[in-house]
DNA sequence: GCATCCTAAATGGACCTACCATTGTACAAT
DNA sequence: ATTGTACAATGGTAGGTCCATTTAGGATGC
């Protein structure tokens, strides 16, 4: 692997690839700004000296990269975005999909980045942003003894409470991994609060794990984390044994 | 952030959309093998009853999500291919660069990602693996004072060790990571082993930090490393203040 | 004068046909 | 057996037509 021209071996597949990366580039050098609009499609397909359908797949390329945003109608068009981090996790948890990663390594990962956060996160994060991850684990423990709420209404705000306290480390890079994570295994997080007993029991743990952070005890705080972590160990070998089914089986990036 | 239908907010461009999705899901689930090919171009048209640029639309999506490769003539096709982690590392590279990460914050995460691995690879590698390394860095040692290396051989030693070493952490998630950041990095690392001064420390240090893994002393070890960092901030901190450029500003992502 | 409706233009979305370029295979010629 | 050639399958490109959506501006009615 001596990568001399380094970076994605994608063949290029001529004319299309040519005129997307020239926009990116165009883009990712400040040479187009965030919310101005690109021509339209007619107008590059002259510009070019090409067909429309090389222009369309070149636009396609780009709106799956997260870098133009494509509207219909007058006023429509190819408008630059900015690149939001979901669109960086996503293809990383292509990646971890396909390749099926075994749940306890991912686990051991996630417990390893936890720790890593939650030192930053009682660090740097906001008192407010505190309070607020406080909140929205009471939020869930509600929506659980309610037991009105759905279960993609739970999984959402579990991961919601992720993302905010992956946020309070106050670098994204942490953020592209935890939605990264999410993302890719959202499944697994699925099939683990279809248990109840472990519903009621990550809800809790949710909870204390914020109040630690609000008082701005780490340790206590990965003690809680630790804690989680075995139990939801334990629960994966249950479900693993049990179906005998793949559970990263089901759609979850397909729809 | 309610994201009801949940994931990457990809404005559905609708026939072309739903196809690639319905692919991408097929070959996550394992419907399709790598290696396998897809249907041609024609077959799928009449198949989704659509038109080909919506096929192909679809197809230079996948393409470029690395998840097919295209290829011309007679049996050519759309073939399955197994995701490489360099299709990961480029979106999140693309993030990087647009977002103008501070270098820091990659300095941050990868001190932590070493911090975890160590542990991990001091306990888990074999002891075969700790003197290759050991072995590898005394042969990095010699490149750089030899000095007929090139740059490129230098820095492509330096990141073999790191793959090495994150491989014996025996969770492959912690390489990907690994390999990401790297490639995510690799303008910098050019950057920085252009600095003699920093050559010559970096393979010292590694061959002391290779040491103490073969020792098995994760705290010397982990200090080592803490100790590169510190070195590698202030490295980077002169850089940035002596050109004022962005180190991430030469072309990576774009050719 | 204001609100409403209609129309026109711009634009992306989709479909179709045709042709070219590339590549592998089968078959003929040597 | 080797070589060369023709052919077929397939992706790559070009250009056209029509539809759906959206905005803006003008016409109409109150």
């Amino acid at each position: 692997m001596t990568q001399d021209s380094l970076f994605v071996p994608v063949q290029t597949g001529r004319a299309g690839e040519d005129i997307a990366l020239q926009i990116q580039a165009a883009i990712l050098e400040g040479r187009i700004e965030p919310g101005e609009k690109l021509p339209s499609e007619r107008d590059l397909q002259t510009f070019y000296k090409t067909g429309r359908g090389v222009i369309r797949e070149a636009f396609q390329v780009l709106k799956h990269k997260g870098l133009i945003e494509i509207r219909k109608g007058a006023k429509g068009g190819a408008y630059v975005k900015h690149l939001e981090v979901v669109f960086a996790s996503e293809s990383f948890a292509l990646f971890l999909r396909q390749n099926r990663t075994d749940p306890m390594h991912l686990i051991e990962f996630r417990e390893s980045i936890d720790h890593m956060i939650t030192d930053l996160a009682i660090a740097r994060g906001s008192s407010e942003e505190k309070r607020n991850l406080s909140e929205k684990a009471d939020q869930l423990a509600a929506a659980v003894n309610d037991g009105t709420a759905g279960l993609k209404k739970l999984v959402e705000l579990d991961r919601e409470l992720n993302i905010l306290f992956s946020k309070m480390a106050r670098n994204p890079i942490f953020e592209w991994i935890m939605q990264a994570v999410q993302i890719g295994f959202s499944s697994m997080d699925n099939a683990l609060y279809e248990d109840a007993e472990y519903r009621a029991y990550a809800v809790e743990n949710w909870q204390e794990t914020a109040m630690w952070i609000l008082a701005a005890d780490p340790v206590r705080t990965k003690s809680c984390i630790g804690y989680h972590y075995r139990i939801l160990r334990q629960k994966v070998k249950e479900i693993r044994s049990a179906s005998g089914t793949n559970i990263f089986a089901d759609g979850s990036a397909d729809g």
